[in-house]
RNA sequence: GGCCCCAUCGUCUAGCCUGGUCCAGGACGUCACCCUUUCACGGUGAAGACAGGGGUUCGAAUCCCCUUGGGGUCACCA
């Protein structure tokens, strides 16, 4: 048993599925606190339920996720599961491995008669728990297998009969002093004797909780608010058990927008309601198991699949509310804005300070200054955050970070500027022109969709044909003729000295051309755009066709000047 | 429903502990204007809050009480 001379936090996530980003920011604070106290940070895997866990998989989810967030930890599993960080020798990191520790405690206190043995079923319990509602009172389980004699118990228990064991709840009042909420007092006899030993013989959550931090040397919890009402079982506990009490500090809760819990199921209402909006009743082509959308359709508690789920909001153009932290990853969000913005949920330096990096946080961290509202997640203002940290980075940097997410989230992109291996030209004048006007890298991708569309597969847009193309006689027509006559003289030269394709060339040669036909720059660059993206909207004019490449800018205009000549539209 | 927690602009918050410097500061969002070859970026500015009611005090966003509102939790899940 060690008692830690230094400071110990510890992020305890049970691996039912990825990092939530509420996760995230527990940890993240963790951690912080950590740095700041110059102690350790630990990671515990709490995966005493047997039919939850989902195993290594969801373990190595969350760990990528906290190292991507740059989140990193003393002492826990390392992150490719390989031997475990565990410098004080605290190990096994996992509670489904420390069994024999639980048990060892949890006999102290059947011994001391401060816990016991109890024998209803779950359904006996649910049917009293029924009853209790019924009546209108709160349910609390007050130690009717005591009246059982304690041999008896014994007996029965260690001839194998089902039971779990239950805690004494103790007779006092309970005080949980708390960092950021003070003390709470909770009276006594609100307790009842809960379980702490399951009939599969694993702990349940508040027994192994407890003793592990006391076997960890855990100094201080820092946890969500919706623990409170856990946290006084806790301290009995310990109190039970002889044990330190370590420092709490409960974080409010983080929100939807809507105000309600920020859970996965969101990205399920997101999609159902679009599915309504579409009026769908039967499972359109992009949906593989049939049988689980009728379902789903039918009851609004059921969850789609995740892989359908996906295909449908792809069918639908809906796009999923990010919820886990690889949901931000693959939305294109920096690390460092998502961890910025997090820690503003509930925590602020208290100056006017809003951007920052972990060096700060690690810095200035204070579970004193930690809120007590609830906090609504604006994922406006984080888009706002990270369009600012996308400007304020070097079209170098822009580049090659645009360029690494792209290989993880969208190769085609990277196929059709030819960068599959790596940023070439062609890719870094696109990033150049899309680094002003992207919040994130998948915006960036969006905006880049004149490019990775096939020639052929251009629509353009009936509005902008009529207004740019055909008004006045056809005068957007009568320009991309006599441009494209000009533009198809450009060298284009393999040899950059040689090569004219270029924007402050391109450039140029429009401007020539507006003044010498007295247009305005809009009437020139306008009827180009269409033609070259089927719309009004692209980046720069010298930047959109030296991206395209003079070849395919030739076959643009001459398939938009086929497609929409005057009075055909 | 019991218990617990909370309450400043639409949202995140500063200020509250140690009442006066607050006709309440910042940020996102909104609106207006400027910049502009489209879309953006950017710049300037504006509107916008102390939940309500009682106290305490010379004085309350700040302390106390009540009301109202919101949230969490009531598992052999964590």
């Amino acid at each position: 048993m060690s008692t830690s001379p230094i400071p110990v936090t510890r992020f305890a996530p049970s691996p039912t599925g990825n990092l939530h980003i509420g996760g995230a920011r527990t940890a993240l604070f963790n951690w912080a606190l950590a740095r700041k106290l110059g102690g350790h940070f630990l990671l515990r895997i709490e995966d005493t339920d047997q039919l939850r866990d989902t195993g290594r998989e969801s373990v190595l989810g969350i760990l990528e996720g906290l190292a991507w967030l740059g989140i990193d930890w003393d002492e826990g599993p390392a992150p490719d599961l390989g031997q475990d960080r565990d410098p004080r020798g605290v190990h096994p990191f996992y509670q489904s491995k420390r069994l024999n520790l639980y048990t060892e405690h949890l006999q102290r206190l059947l011994d001391a008669d401060l816990a016991y043995h109890a024998f209803e079923t779950t359904e006996e319990l649910t049917a009293m728990r029924d009853e209790a509602k019924r009546e209108k009172r709160a349910f609390k389980y007050e130690g009717a297998a005591l009246n059982i004699p304690r041999d008896e118990r014994f007996k029965r228990a260690e001839s194998g009969e089902p039971c779990v064991v239950r805690f004494k709840a103790p007779t006092g009042d309970i005080v949980v002093k708390d960092d950021v909420l003070g003390d709470v007092t909770i009276a006594a006899g609100e307790l009842d004797d809960f379980v702490i030993c399951k009939a599969d013989g694993f702990p349940t959550y508040h027994f192994a909780v407890v003793v592990d931090d006391e076997l960890m040397g855990v100094t201080h919890v820092v946890r969500g608010q919706e623990h409170l009402a856990n946290t006084p079982r806790h301290v009995a506990l310990q109190q039970a058990l002889g044990f330190r009490t370590p420092n709490y500090a409960h974080l409010p809760l983080i929100v939807n927008p809507g105000g309600g819990k920020m859970s996965k199921r969101d990205k399920d209402k997101a999609v159902r309601q679009a599915v309504r909006d579409a009026g769908l009743t039967d499972a359109p082509a992009c949906v593989q198991d049939t049988a689980d959308f009728a379902a789903w359709l039918k009851d609004k508690n059921r969850q789609l699949n995740q892989r359908d789920l996906l295909a449908l909001a792809a069918a639908l153009n809906v796009e999923l509310p990010e919820i886990e932290v690889e949901d931000f990853r693959a939305a294109g969000y920096l690390p460092e804005v998502v961890t910025n913005y997090i820690a503003l949920l509930g925590w602020s330096p208290g100056d006017d300070i809003e951007k920052f990096d972990l060096d700060f946080l690690a810095e200035r961290f204070d579970t004193s200054r930690i809120g007590k509202t609830g906090a609504r997640f604006d994922y406006k203002k984080l888009a706002a955050f990270n369009n600012d940290a996308i400007g304020a980075m070097s079209e170098e940097e822009f580049a090659q970070r645009w360029w690494d997410w792209c290989a993880a989230y969208s190769p085609e992109l990277l196929k059709a500027t030819g960068a599959a291996d790596a940023p070439n030209d062609n890719f870094t004048m696109l990033a150049g022109a899309t680094r002003p006007r992207c919040k994130t890298f998948r915006e960036g991708v969006g905006g880049a969709a004149f490019l990775t569309t096939d020639t052929n597969d251009i629509v353009f847009d009936e509005k902008a044909v009529s207004k740019v193309l055909h008004k006045n006689d056809g005068e957007g027509i009568a320009v991309l003729r006599e441009l494209r006559n000009e533009l198809s003289e450009v060298q284009d030269s393999e040899l950059r000295a040689l090569n004219q394709w270029r924007p402050e060339h391109l450039h140029e040669l429009i401007e020539k051309f507006s003044e010498k036909r007295e247009l305005g720059m809009g009437k020139v660059a306008q009827p180009l755009r269409v033609a070259l993206t089927g719309s009004t909207v692209s980046p720069p004019i010298d930047a959109t066709l030296a991206i395209l490449g003079k070849s395919t800018v030739l076959e643009r205009i001459d398939r938009c000047l086929e497609a929409v000549p005057v009075g055909a539209g």
